[in-house]
DNA sequence: GTATTGCATCGACATATGCAAATAGAAATC
DNA sequence: GATTTCTATTTGCATATGTCGATGCAATAC
């Protein structure tokens, strides 16, 4: 399953040589890697991606009471990981009476996503 | 900055009654859940964000003491964070003599990117 | 053989994480 | 006001994580 890798077994280094000479850059740079790795850490626990993911087909319809039955932790450590996610910026929240209502942020895993693709 | 919400708060609940009735289960299983979490996990970190990105354009092509010199992390530390990503299965290595040539696993980002699209 | 090079592993440390029980706090009902 | 309901925070704990220095080990060069 591996790539179709050509490697180039580099000349056998002498004496004093390196193995090579670093040639290889990064593509995206640190404040755009610091802030993709934010939201895969974010993403990097099945609760909390499946917490996205239900939030992404009922944003603001479902209160945070309805969630906690989908999952088999208490509620504190659900409000724990939606903390989580509202640091990372991932989702927000709207508490107009009683209950929070969240929801996914428009575009804060499009960075994340593109890279991906 | 947040989406079109459509908040419809609930009936107040009387007396005994919760706020609601559990009306929304996720999308995704928890096989498929942790599978993508782990993924996302391993991509948690800016420096094997990073990694990766390099990878993706050099399969096979860097040694990894070509890596060392664009973090600022020691040897150790960065094979530690090649071997994350060895377990995830994101990437894979082959070691035809004395250098270590990483690649990307094809497939391995491609439930995570497809959720994340 | 010995020495050197490239990479992995081990040991140790400080910090972060996931979890639960208990508590706090705000809003609605009584 | 008192009570109830829903959510957030605090506290504590066991485990995981990121980091480095030291060491191990295989392959190459001498």
């Amino acid at each position: 399953m591996s790539t179709e890798l050509e490697l180039t077994p580099k000349i056998k280094r002498r004496k004093g040589e390196p193995c090579c000479e670093p040639v290889v850059y990064p593509d995206v740079d640190r404040a755009h890697a610091l802030r993709m790795a934010d939201a895969a850490k974010a993403l990097g626990d099945p609760i909390r991606l499946q917490l996205v993911d239900v939030l992404r087909r009922h944003a603001g319809k479902v209160c945070v009471a309805e969630l906690i039955p989908l999952f088999d932790v208490t509620q504190p450590t659900l409000s724990h990981h939606l903390k989580k996610l509202r640091d990372a910026g991932i989702v927000g929240v709207e508490r107009p009476g009683l209950w929070a209502y969240y929801y996914v942020n428009e575009g804060a895993l499009d960075e994340l996503a593109a890279w991906l693709s």
